[in-house]
DNA sequence: TTCGCAACCGGTTGTTAC
DNA sequence: GTAACAACCGGTTGCGAA
């Protein structure tokens, strides 16, 4: 790891001083209150590597004290999540944190700056606490699964991620806000530690109906911002892997793993091929640290249907009132989240209009899971708009829409059986692209 | 057991003569052609118990051969599912047979009669296999499981039971009718092993959304009933409890269980508290007979909602007319039951609506995709409306419209065929100009 | 490639100790 | 009662044999 220089954390090891990398781009001391213009783009990839512990090494060769912030000054903040983590680790996974449903797990901020001792004299950052999918899930995979979870939990109101009001973290934070389902914004002193209490509702198990089966990771990652930035980009993301389970299912999940590496070891097969063990029991873990900033975290807001319109517009004035306070357009931009960045709504407007709208359920021959459609009016062209609005196919470019019954007759999709749909009536989608054009098949199921 | 003259029949054993105990209200002798009359309410409780097992005793003073039919012919009787049944049995459950989903299991139906050798003069029954839940669940709740395992089936044609078309059945049975989704109807001639193949599509965890629980245990029930019977009541009613599982599941729940029991054999424990373990291997299961004739079985047929209105139509139809050749008006009612005691439809008013509308699917005859015509109403005027609109046909200016059955006899349109249409049914539209005005003709394809 | 089968997976349930 | 924990449950997956 040629010229990295990072700081090593121990475990009850006091952060002090950290001395990070010169900027082969930039070699001029930045404040913590100096930003990137809103027109630099691309920055490099963060040039220094984490091991797959999610810690920091502690290379031989320490710069000494007044080396400065990394331009974007990645490296600086580090979180921990006080939960235990597998001790065993599959290849090509990073570590894993298991926690159960409803509890509450303290999460710490801390930045490491080598300023710490002189004290920022303007010290406060938001940061972002999120509950996303891993990596590998684009974002509307990402949202049909929330979809999907929110459309089977008790209450509407539900939310993925929540805070503890608890005296301990608020003497440490402020401004929370709810930005989205799966999503807390709160703002802390980058002088002092901050803690929060953080529960997931959501089982890794709950995105399929699928019995049996394993539960999808999941990733807590904290986005942290300067409180005044004008740009999109956060100074710092980092993310912990975790999987969330049942009861105490985390602790039967370690007690389970540890009972089959005694197994293994008393057999004597040390056949630890892809799997990891992670040598001491550790109660807490470190976040890894992300070198992606461009990447848009997928945020959650359900589908606002009639009665659930108004609780997200809540969200919305309230944010919108918040950022006023703070002044910033485009922080403002960034905490309320475009049509498009979130769930897109298809019911934006209007009250006296919909009974005359069609929801439509349709999915893929391949999914499991159905995509709403939103018809604004029961009509051939009302479909053909909800499908080029969901799938991005250019209306003019729908050669033909047809229809194949229960029976297997196709018939040429016309206003007439379009009205007499009902409300989440479901079908098979199937577009077929032919030359430049499409034909789109609705199959009744 | 006092008094219980009951046959037994063991593997293998060539079904012979069978006594039967008297019956203390009625010792005369009825023939299998005579039937109860209507008004003959509430027969005694069959006084002879069974075993657990599910077969009968042989008692050791066996009665001459010319004793008669139980009045109500009970016991006369025997079925069998070759499928391997569960070695323990739960205390307070009777014995379980397990299946695997979409695996066709053989039923054989025999009636052993004193007057086996005889043959009878009138010697056609009718039975129906159902797949119902136990008796502790009423109907409501049984309609509520098998809507909400329909509403999650690929198809909405999936049947909960089917039935193999395999020669080796269709030499004993004949007229199959499925009566219901979850009941086949068929007919069979008692002086001959009746055998038919049968295969449940419905797992018994099918019926909750819940994970990592028991399956709900279900049924299999056959009603037999008299070819020419006026009675709704069926002459004999058994069932065979079963679990059905995935895959391979039956043969591993087996597996396990004989592991289990070897287990606690080893331990020494004789622990078989609220356990029965069934001596020897079963290859096969026997029928368990059924006292109360009375109660309805819960016959599902999916809620018809546009599209599949017309199936239900259909499987009405036909039963209709097959009974009409019967002759028989109640047993009509049987297999007609009325909405109230099958699925009842929540969007009654709706379907009150819609009654009348009928949506037919037009093609030309060169054309391989059908348009849609919505009549607004079931009438010749409905129709010519209907083409008017989609085609473009001056109503006035139609001067005929003609229909053409499948034989081929040509037929002049009236409100009355119409009427008799189906939602969906598929003609070929031919539009003939001629002079100022329009022929039409329709022929059913 | 399929089949038989044991292991995996994690929600749920029952049992035992405090 | 309640917390801890092992066993149950059955769909699913993976592995070795035919």
């Amino acid at each position: 790891m040629p010229g990295a220089g990072l700081h090593y954390r121990g475990e009850g090891e006091e952060p002090t001083r950290v001395v990070y990398e010169q900027s082969p781009y930039e070699a001029t001391t930045v404040s913590h209150t100096t930003y990137l213009k809103e027109d630099q783009k691309s920055p490099p990839d963060s040039p220094y590597e984490e091991d797959t512990d999610g810690k920091y090494h502690s290379p031989s060769s320490l710069a000494p004290d007044d080396f400065l912030f990394h331009e974007e000054g990645v490296g600086s903040f580090q979180y921990t999540l006080d939960a235990t983590r597998s001790l065993r680790q599959k290849q090509g996974e990073g570590p894993m944190t298991y926690l159960n449903k409803g509890q509450f797990y303290a999460v710490t901020l801390n930045e490491l700056s080598a300023n710490k001792r002189l004290r920022h004299p303007i010290s406060k950052v938001r940061s972002v606490i999120m509950v996303v999918f891993s990596q590998d899930k684009n974002r509307d995979e990402q949202l049909k699964y929330w979809k999907y979870w929110h459309s089977r939990q008790h209450t509407a109101k539900q939310r993925v991620l929540d805070i503890a009001d608890y005296k301990e973290s608020f003497n440490t934070i402020s401004n929370i806000e709810e930005i989205a389902y799966n999503a807390i914004s709160f703002t802390w002193d980058v002088n002092e530690e901050a803690k929060i209490f953080i529960t997931v509702n959501c089982l890794s198990t709950d995105f399929s109906s699928q019995k049996g089966v394993k539960g999808l990771p999941l990733m807590i990652q904290i986005d942290t911002y300067s409180y005044n930035n004008r740009s999109n980009k956060p100074l710092h993301r980092a993310y912990s892997q975790i999987k969330v389970f049942c009861d105490k299912g985390a602790e039967r999940k370690i007690r389970d793993e540890e009972r089959k590496s005694f197994r293994k070891k008393s057999k004597g097969k040390d056949s630890n091929v892809g799997v990891i063990t992670v040598p001491k029991k550790t109660d807490a873990t470190f976040f890894k640290t992300m070198t992606d900033l461009e990447a848009q975290p997928v945020l959650f807001i359900p589908d606002v249907h009639f009665g659930t319109l108004q609780r997200a517009g809540q969200v919305f004035t309230f944010n919108t009132e918040e950022i006023d306070r703070e002044g910033g357009v485009l922080v403002k931009r960034m905490f309320r989240p475009s049509d498009e960045d979130l769930c897109p709504s298809p019911h934006k407007q209007i009250k006296e209009e919909t009974h005359k709208r069609v929801l439509l359920y349709v999915r893929k021959e391949t999914e499991e899971v159905f995509d709403a459609l939103m018809l604004k009016s029961p009509t051939l062209r009302g479909l053909m708009d909800a499908i080029s609005e969901k799938y991005g196919v250019p209306t003019e470019r729908i050669a033909k829409v047809y229809k194949k019954s229960k029976k297997g007759i196709l018939v040429n999709m016309d206003d007439n059986i379009i009205e007499h749909y009902s409300n989440e009536d479901t079908f098979i989608l199937n577009i077929e692209s032919c030359a430049d054009s499409f034909k789109i098949m609705l199959t009744e199921i």
